[in-house]
DNA sequence: TATAGTAGTTACCCCTAAGTAAGTAGTTAC
DNA sequence: GTAACTACTTACTTAGGGGTAACTACTATA
């Protein structure tokens, strides 16, 4: 096998595991609605209109498990859970903005035409 | 709504976008192989080794309907056929390399943990 | 004559990601 | 006393993403 192809079962490999983390319809915004800050869950829910409770609840559980998010509770009346990035979760700004930028650029040159 | 909730809102909808050209299990893999160069049928299927030739054909198709890659037919014997990046493939790059670079990370962190 | 390589297609099945709707539990405001 | 807010959970259902296996069609080679 070629270095170049040694190379390229590396990255391949990588991105599966990165992949396993952001796949699905819902873990991607979730992460980005909590790049503008830590919220609760009544506020990622009006950020992203079109989940439901039931898959937001899910998903924030397998982030949590991911070390992606934090689940904060406090006993303020009434009950308040606060949802926030840890570290690694932060560690994935420059990859969102990134998707974000290609994002647009796709759709100026595809969507939008 | 405030600014920072538009910016958002923006960047929920262009994530939006973004991830319905590389939602699914194979798409990523697929533009991750052909980042080395164009490559054939066969050579994508041999370097993503889990993947049918029904997968890999189905979102080839679907990748080259997004304006991702394109597909040359060559008359020689046997017929061979090669697959290539568009621009709006290569502009896929810089996200590509943060993706792998933190799908490392991850790995670091958690997976090897 | 049959095996292997080129690049797929087709039919069938299954699992799980995701959707829908309703329920839970505690507090507060009207 | 009932509606509304907090943050979910549970049960049921469905669509489709993805897997498996076999088949097509053509050429070259042993």
């Amino acid at each position: 096998m070629s270095q170049k192809e040694k190379v390229c079962q590396q990255k391949l490999m990588v991105s599966r595991d990165a992949l396993e983390v952001i796949q699905g319809k819902w873990r991607l915004p979730i992460i980005i609605s909590l790049t503008f800050g830590n919220k609760r869950f009544g506020e990622i829910q009006r950020d992203i209109v079109e989940i439901s409770p039931k898959m937001l609840s899910q998903e924030l559980k397998a982030l949590e498990e991911n070390k992606i998010v934090t689940r904060t509770l406090f006993d303020s009346m009434p009950v308040t859970v606060e949802y926030a990035l840890t570290p690694l979760g932060h560690s994935m700004k420059k990859m969102l903005d990134e998707l974000i930028s290609w994002g647009a650029h796709f759709r100026k040159e595809v969507v939008g035409k």
